[in-house]
DNA sequence: GCAGAACGATGAACTATCTTAAGAAAAATG
DNA sequence: CATTTTTCTTAAGATAGTTCATCGTTCTGC
């Protein structure tokens, strides 16, 4: 039995649930174990689910006319992830979400959500809140990527993420900070140099 | 007084409301007209409203370190905007929004939708509805901004706002599309005489 | 434990985009 | 409608970031 505190400890952060309906919404969501490299969504198919990082890492991913990957998104513990345009609006994905270890979710299905949401209106302002709050932080990484160079995007990472770093390869953060792995290999040789 | 119909229409495009809620609704935007240039919201003030454009032209931007402008969303007639980090949060804003013409706009602020969203279900299920599709829309923009180059995102632009944009200063258009307006000058105009 | 694949580093040549500067056009203002 | 201010264009030189090719290293599957 997997330990589901984490989850649990993320909830109670964006809103104060009644017992019976946190003991509703874990049950909707499925404990389910993926090896490293498989793919939990693929463009073609409809996002089926939202996605609770409990252990292990991911990171989504399109590929772009010239065969070049672009990391859109990371999740290690805790983090949630989604391709939200398909599953937001159950059109067919555009991006891939592939583990980059062997790792442990909770993932709710789109028609589960669409029931608790309609019938239960502490889980209605929890998804709202997690829905606000996805908007929020895309709308800052937005910024970030409209106003900062590729070096001060790295350093902004680095100072944001110092425990997420080590675990990714640093290909998927290039293509995250959207420069080439060459030029953050750059980067981040020109620092150790400094030193 | 102002035709809401616009207004109206956007909200049954998103969600069937009962006539009452509609009423309530409505009745908690308030009409406001501005002047071009006029700031709606302004770094260090937290966004305290929710904006839909009747009429008009808006962007919002933000001035990075070296002075420098940077369009992050437009808005016209029928169109949202907000700092949404700051309205969400309520911290402080990043960015400016700004009246590009004369405009009229109904705008709800942040107490009354909480009011609205905790005691009516109907319209908790609006706002839940325009977070997702706010979340959905900047997931990708944020695709496009990382995999496409700067005249794509150009052609892109123009594919899908054609109408759009006529109204837009260049300069602005240039910082959504994350380049200068020197290079949009240059790219526009490569354009016109391959014709 | 080995072979092949995936990953990261490095350097040289290249290119997309920026910077600066100056003039032309357009729009706002009195 | 003349003047001032703002916006757009053009062009030359500069640079951040890419591409390509090569090599050492570390995973990974069998």
């Amino acid at each position: 039995m997997e330990d589901l505190s984490p989850f649990i400890d993320n909830i109670n952060r964006k809103t104060r649930l009644s017992p019976e309906n946190m003991a509703l919404l874990t049950a909707a969501f499925k404990v389910v174990k993926v090896k490293k490299k498989q793919l939990l969504i693929q463009p073609g198919f409809v996002a089926k689910y939202r996605i609770y990082v409990l252990k292990g890492a991911f990171h989504s991913y399109v590929i772009d006319d010239k065969g070049n990957e672009h990391t859109i998104q990371f999740a290690v513990e805790d983090w949630w992830l989604s391709d939200y345009n398909s599953y937001v609006h159950q059109v067919p994905a555009t991006q891939f979400v592939e583990a980059l270890e062997n790792s442990t979710i909770l993932q709710i299905d789109h028609q589960a959500e669409q029931q608790l949401k309609n019938t239960n209106w502490e889980l209605a302002t929890l998804f709202r809140l997690m829905a606000e709050q996805t908007a929020a932080y895309l709308a800052r990484r937005t910024v970030s990527n409209l106003t900062q160079s590729a070096e001060e995007r790295y350093n902004e990472f680095v100072a944001k993420y110092p425990q997420v770093l080590q675990r990714l390869p640093q290909y998927a953060l290039a293509s995250y900070l959207n420069m080439t792995r060459e030029f953050l290999s750059k980067i981040r040789n020109a620092k150790v140099r400094k030193k």
